[in-house]
RNA sequence: CGCGAGGUGGAGCAGUUGGCAGCUCGUCGGGCUCAUAACCCGAAGGUCGCAGGUUCGAGUCCUGCCUUCGCAA
């Protein structure tokens, strides 16, 4: 039984708080951040981590800032854990938290390390298109990601996978793993694997990238894309200036007789064949679409109350 | 009181300056076809979210309430 501070703050670490908790580790603190007004109406919502912990009656720290934040680190301190995990937490730890637990700070990180360091490992290999992904445990240092790694676990994404399916079955490994990897902590059978410098990054989405650019990414990026940011924000274009959001599509192949039509063009727009349009080396068929202040909807029930324009191109 | 959109047959929507409540689809019955998410004919199905008000007349205008959703974090 090791003594334990946990740090995490989304679902992603839930899972992993659970796991450990099931384990029967003594969870001394929970720290996750702070609660922030959220939806409609700006309520105030906990992070799951501290829906978790308040159900469990662990003890929850909520610190505004860490850094130079002498009381909350001596607090830690007097704690004396035996690790830290952190997963996901949302704050970068200093140097001095780093150095409090006796056998080390560890992160569960949803990449195959050292590829995808940074907040959106996920993302990023759903939008690149990735084949395979995974879960690394890893001893954290004051660097993004790039501490020595200690176990990791490969999983195969399949061609329709969604980051929020990715996402559920990595948090759910990454528990077991972060498991796995305090028993080896607490045997002391640790091997630690340095990253080296061969690595990339994945740095947080913004808005911007999740326009779809007709005439600069094949039939394929764009349905990865789509699929990368479901259920994020969704990638979206515009249609006579308004934004639509598609959520699901499916890749079909180019037909000589659209050759020269513009790329974005909506092909086919009814509810018997559905929602066509022209990529540069394919046709995109649309499944799941959602229009400004809607909600998601299937193509064809959309279809039969919106109309949209054969011929007309998105942009 | 963060910003915004809506609640109309089973689904998705339209309804113009108030004047018989419609469209696409589904459902049911019938027909046509080698065949179909095809086509043709016919039918059922709505107290237009709730309550009040204005009016000869309200889905439409006014007031209050309930309720669903989108953005943003």
């Amino acid at each position: 039984m090791l003594k334990i501070v946990f740090m995490g703050t989304p679902d992603f670490a839930k899972e992993s708080l659970e796991n450990i908790y099931n384990e029967k580790h003594e969870i001394l603190a929970v720290v996750t951040n702070t609660d922030k007004p959220k939806g409609r109406g700006m309520k105030m919502a906990y992070s799951p981590v501290k829906e978790f912990a308040l159900e469990k009656g662990l003890k929850i720290y909520q610190p505004e800032k860490i850094r130079n934040n002498e009381k909350f680190i001596n607090e830690i301190k007097e704690m004396k854990p035996d690790v830290i995990c952190v997963v996901a937490y949302g704050k970068i730890l200093p140097k001095e938290i780093l150095d409090i637990p006796k056998l080390g700070c560890i992160n569960v990180h949803a990449s195959l390390l050292p590829k995808y360091r940074g907040a959106a490992p996920i993302q990023w290999s759903i939008i690149n298109g990735d084949k395979e992904t995974g879960v690394t445990t890893m001893y954290m240092d004051e660097g993004m990601d790039t501490g020595d790694m200690i176990l990791k676990e490969k999983v195969s994404i399949n061609e329709d996978e969604t980051t929020g399916e990715l996402w559920d079955r990595l948090s759910k490994i990454g528990g077991k793993l972060l498991v796995k990897t305090l028993e080896k902590i607490e045997n002391g059978k640790i091997i630690r694997e340095k990253q080296g410098d061969n690595f990339s990054k994945a740095p947080l989405l913004n808005k911007q990238m999740a326009q779809i650019k007709w005439n600069e990414k094949t039939a394929l990026e764009i349905k990865n894309l789509i699929r990368g940011l479901n259920p994020i924000m969704g990638a979206y274009t515009f249609y006579k200036e308004k934004k639509i959001k598609l959520w699901k599509v499916n890749v079909l192949e180019n037909k000589a007789e659209y050759n020269n039509i513009e790329n974005g063009t909506i092909i086919k727009a009814n509810s018997k064949e559905g929602l066509l349009i022209k990529a540069i080396d394919g046709i995109i068929e649309v499944l799941e679409i959602q229009a400004e202040n809607s909600k998601k909807m299937n193509i064809y029930d959309f279809l039969r109350g919106n109309k949209l324009d054969e011929g007309v191109i998105l942009n």
